[in-house]
DNA sequence: GTCTATATCCAGATAGAC
DNA sequence: GTCTATCTGGATATAGAC
């Protein structure tokens, strides 16, 4: 086989990878792991059912990629928060508005969401995803960490910050959720709402 | 047969299936409709496999059963909680104090809206179950009447009252879920932090 | 009312042809 | 790389004995 044939191939390769994943995003967010069929998938991705197992060993494997995935853009992107040159109100605020904006623009945020706590409740999981699962403190350290910072600084209240990342998280996935149920409908609620969790008075023109 | 026979059998039916409602919706909290085996429910329960079809007649009416139970529990108390005789404010108190210490007290408070966010997020579910989470607009509801009355009273911050209903909601639904998943481990946060989103000043004596 | 045994079906996964 | 055909296992649901 010439080399050429070889690269066009890994190309094939790769654009059916993401084809079956993105395809696999959308169904296991909506229907969940186990009610989801592998020919479920594979239509989707217009392919054999047979062809799927040629890119992965199972729909587990599928699963598991993806929440790989999720929790990777998620840890990531809230390390970069973590850095940016910003107050800790700005940060929160930072975080709060990009996730809800994140989730008009990009369907593919809110599955992901919703693959994130699939993992979380359902204990009828691969073995590997549970592990995934556990990296789950490194976000709530982070906004913990940010949280703390503002308190010392004076603009937060003074809750325990551990706390107050719980509810910081807990409240955007539960919209998360909202959002990814409500489609098309969905209406970002006011970021300051939220935020008036953390600080005392909400600035009007933020 | 006797009487004393017939109401003697009642009393076992009535029972068992109280028995298999409590023990699957746990289940399918915990591994989702589609993942729990009718066997599952079945051996939770003490029951042969066989005789669970005399109760009933599929896992999905078991399942619709449960969800109706949830929702009607939920509903009955919205209600009642807008009927007292409170402030705007106590009733937004109260009802986010209820919920967070019935996760605390009653582990079937958090299996119920696990059950409610299943039936609300996934595709795959019966539909009947489809026609009951129609009737989830009525908490939203509740909930922005009340947030609607604090607002005139001057007391509730000004931001769109339906979408401080909806944070309210989704809010305690992220942390229902979160409860859920910590299991024994969960702690719930100061109630404050959640009331700071619709109030300017917390008082620290409540 | 309860159990065990069995029929049926369907989804996951494999094999082999092209 | 892709498809069709097939095997296998497991889960739902039913039947029939006690």
């Amino acid at each position: 086989m010439s080399p050429r044939n070889k690269e066009l191939n890994e190309e094939i390769k790769d654009a059916r990878r993401e084809q079956i994943l993105s395809n696999a995003l959308k169904l296991f967010a909506r229907k969940g792991l186990a009610a989801t069929k592998i020919t479920d998938i594979s239509t989707a991705s217009n392919i054999s059912q047979g062809l799927l197992y040629h890119y992965y060993k199972s729909k587990e494997q599928i699963f598991v990629e993806l929440l790989r995935d999720a929790y990777d853009k998620m840890i990531a992107a809230a390390l970069v928060l973590e850095s940016l040159p910003l107050s800790p109100l700005e940060k929160i605020k930072m975080a709060i508005e990009k996730l809800l904006q994140g989730f008009d623009e990009n369907k593919d945020t809110a599955y992901y969401y919703l693959l994130i706590n699939q993992a979380s409740i359902f204990e009828a999981i691969p073995d590997e995803a549970k592990e995934i699962v556990k990296g789950r403190f490194l976000l709530y350290d982070v906004i913990t960490r940010i949280i703390t910072d503002g308190q010392k600084d004076g603009t937060f209240k003074k809750y325990d910050a551990k706390d107050m990342a719980v509810v910081f998280w807990t409240s955007l996935n539960g919209l998360a959720i909202y959002n990814a149920v409500q489609g098309e409908k969905f209406k970002a609620p006011d970021a300051n709402i939220l935020i008036g969790m953390f600080i005392e008075k909400v600035s009007p023109t933020n």
